[in-house]
DNA sequence: GCGTTCTTCTACGTGTCGTAGAAGAACTCT
DNA sequence: AGAGTTCTTCTACGACACGTAGAAGAACGC
């Protein structure tokens, strides 16, 4: 799993809070209190892209915008820690063992909601 | 949250496989496919202690063991996750609906078992 | 057409990681 | 205790990822 930087991470978070596709000056604008240059931000934007987390279009001022969503990355790594660990069961174990009251609520609920074959993966 | 590398990786699955504390050159012979030298594996072994992956008791030849098993590392890395994701319920959504039967019927259990407030976190 | 803006190429500094030699410390065995 | 063996620590280097950005060329707006 390629994991990400600083920067780059920043970037994506801004990404994914926009609702839409985004050009590289407004990403320069969002990361103002970093005073980035707008060759640096370009430099990054590509670097994802060879990551495969970000696309563009091809309209002029070139638009930018993350593959996957916030959660749907996050769910992605959750299951990536729990797939490599070997032991599921007990990963399983301790990380329900850690979740707070809240979360566990949203797991039964989830777990109720969706039966269980979850042939129902959305698109994405 | 410092990842781990190609090696590095390596060790602590070696290291937290084995049932007790273990002695550098064991490491480097379980890892004789690698080929690598014994001072190679004391740095590794040394950068991870510097992470806090590892300790290792003062006996002469030293030996060496993980901090936290497997499964708690790897629950944490989906705490981890989890919390610096935004919306826990979006991204629990998700996580709940890519996992497979198996793991859904494991997730109810211990969801089941273990009580709401969840006041039990091990010291640790 | 001409200035402005965007894109791409190339490059460098820093930090992390794999890699290990050299030198010193400690141990074992006789 | 002495000598050889083994372990530990120090230091270092090359590769690669990432933050950073200048220079030069491409496209656009007017």
């Amino acid at each position: 799993m390629a994991s990400l930087g600083e920067l780059e991470r920043a970037v994506m978070e801004r990404l994914w809070a926009a609702d839409g596709p985004v050009a590289a000056t407004a990403l320069r604008d969002g990361l103002a209190d970093r005073g980035v240059a707008l060759t640096t931000v370009h430099t990054v934007l590509s670097r994802l892209e060879q990551k495969g987390f970000v696309v563009h279009d091809d309209a002029r001022p070139r638009r930018f915008s993350a593959r996957s969503s916030r959660a749907d990355h996050a769910a992605e790594l959750m299951r990536e820690v729990l797939g490599q660990a070997g032991d599921r069961q007990a990963v399983l174990a301790r990380f329900v063992g850690s979740v707070d009251a809240d979360e566990a609520r949203m797991l039964r609920e989830l777990l109720a909601g969706a039966p269980d074959t979850s042939a129902d993966a959305p698109a994405r």
